[in-house]
DNA sequence: TATTGTTATACTCTATAACTATA
DNA sequence: TATAGTTATAGAGTATAACAATA
């Protein structure tokens, strides 16, 4: 009987848990592209820049869009504006006549950059209020949430 | 010097929470939109159909609007959609006519209901493997930090 | 005058399919 | 033949501004 009410509550749990994700992440995307008007990019531009930062050297279109989730006509596009400001330039491969090289310009760090500050000075009341230690535990269930997701992805 | 150091540590968990919590919005998205397209519904649909259905009773237009953070005029075309497929449906308010109280359908409570069933069934690797004390320790701080988020957003 | 919702407009994102040029 | 990337196409979402009907 024990066994069995804790069954129900673990799939309640687990439907609240991704009911609140799905929540915080409509809530997050708001929050972000209202901050990113201000440097005129879009979610989709940031992820992609992210990706192109973290990867530290350049990367070809298609190690992009599997990177970003996206379609590679999607990052065509996405490129196509970001090029156009001059956020990221493609690079021909020498090795690879039909292959494009991505990379982040100086202008495209020092955007990044920009907007890194402005995340710092935006310090959330939350992480302010919540204990070190818990702060630690939140962070670790968060990555770990995230890479059993990302997985699941891709079955 | 223990003091400095905790800050430092204190901001950069900040940061990270938050970068997790973005891409962990992301991977959301993306993993429910592939879902959501067995039923050929798209996330923002998702997010007003799911407002309807917890304020139980027809609401109006701006209404809508707030609940899901949007503009009236998306809202416009949103509802233009869902109301042509037959799972949302326009009702005139006799107090004022100036107003419109949009209700969901048979058949929009009904797909509700499939997606509901299709989420339970696909309960993650995460929720099985976490201990149900870590669960709803989990589940809480992402609510508490949702409802921060939430906040800051009509700052 | 103020409010409710729509329309017009312009742009980004998105996926699919067809295509070009290499390999 | 297969692969890398682009283009063409069609549709959804988004915000702003102008608008019509009603209060």
């Amino acid at each position: 009987m024990e066994k069995e009410i804790e069954k129900i509550t673990a799939s309640h749990t687990a439907k609240e848990i991704e009911k609140i994700t799905v929540q915080l992440g409509w809530v997050m995307h708001k929050r972000l592209s209202k901050r990113l008007k201000e440097y005129n990019l879009t979610l989709p531009q940031l992820v992609v820049l992210q990706a192109l930062y973290q990867k530290k050297t350049p990367i070809s279109m298609s190690e992009l869009a599997e990177a970003t989730l996206q379609v590679s006509a999607t990052i065509t596009g996405i490129i196509d504006r970001l090029e156009e400001r001059g956020l990221v330039e493609r690079q021909t491969d020498p090795e690879d006549k039909r292959s494009l090289k991505v990379a982040l310009t100086k202008i495209g760090v020092s955007t990044l950059n920009k907007i890194e500050i402005h995340k710092k000075n935006s310090l959330s009341k939350f992480t302010k209020s919540l204990p070190m230690e818990d702060q630690i535990i939140f962070l670790n269930a968060l990555q770990n949430y995230l890479s059993v997701i990302a997985e699941e992805l891709n079955e």
